[in-house]
DNA sequence: AAGGTAGTCAACCGCCGATCG
DNA sequence: ACGATCGGCGGTTGACTACCT
């Protein structure tokens, strides 16, 4: 059974937004409050899909957004941010001040791709004129780039562990950690905790890893794994 | 000047975890 | 306990513009 959609898409209005329609949502936004996406297009009188109006305030209209103008400092955090949580944009916008994630992931297809070309020798490949299409170019360059940023973190000073990005369960910081992970590979701990911006991975000791105690693992975090884990909390923690 | 190519970015899509009834 | 729903997220698309040949 699919999930079902978010909306009725019947009648809806798609594509750019019109002033108008911005006008309407932050309207109703400024006197509402954010929240209950759902039903603010029906209450505004927007013929938008609910999502679509999160959307755009949260990336366009919030009055609190930085557009444009990537500072050099920014640029490198941006790099350095992502070289330790992968595709986490979230995360890494909730690192820089008033930018958003589409903004930042944005930035890095386009800006920070070009940069690491400049850094790698060229393709021979790459200079095809056969290639008809802007969508298979672009396959290209990001087939290009994921191949190019490992390169780039093979050779970096602080080797990085890139995993596959997963979501990370958040909790309070007094209750105790169940699980962390991908592929539901369950892990709990009784203390010992890393914080990432509000969320938490938890590391106990490893000792008591070792042990296997009451632990429900699919998968047994090793010590080498723990250790490069202190090491991204340390460069995590210079960061910020 | 015209057509092709590359860059940019707003917006959409579909998946996932959290929450609610 | 379980299914439905919602909010949030990352990946992708496509329109628009600038630049190149």
């Amino acid at each position: 059974m699919g999930r079902a959609p978010c909306c009725e898409k019947v009648g809806l209005h798609r594509g750019p937004w019109t002033p108008k329609e911005d006008g309407i949502l932050i309207q109703y936004i400024q006197s509402h409050g954010e929240g209950n996406w759902k039903i603010l297009p029906k209450e505004a009188g927007l013929l938008r899909c609910g999502k679509s109006c999160r959307l755009r305030w949260m990336n366009y209209l919030r009055p609190d957004i930085k557009r444009g103008n990537i500072t050099p400092e920014e640029d490198e955090l941006i790099i350095r941010l992502h070289c330790l949580l992968g595709n986490r944009w979230s995360l890494i916008a909730g690192r820089l001040p008033n930018r958003t994630d589409n903004e930042i992931k944005n930035y890095w297809n386009c800006h920070l791709s070009k940069k690491i070309k400049c850094e790698v020798p060229p393709n021979p490949e790459s200079k095809s004129k056969t290639q008809k299409k802007n969508s298979q170019k672009k396959t290209k360059q990001k087939i290009k780039l994921q191949k190019t940023t490992t390169e780039m973190m093979m050779t970096t000073e602080t080797k990085i562990h890139c995993p596959k990005p997963v979501r990370l369960t958040s909790f309070k910081s007094d209750e105790t950690p169940q699980s962390i992970g991908a592929n539901s590979n369950k892990v709990s701990y009784s203390d010992g905790e890393i914080l990432f911006g509000g969320e938490c991975l938890c590391v106990s000791d490893l000792s008591e890893l070792d042990s296997g105690e009451d632990h429900d693992l699919d998968f047994r975090m090793t010590v080498w794994e723990a250790n490069m884990l202190e090491k991204l909390y340390e460069e995590y923690s210079r960061l910020l």
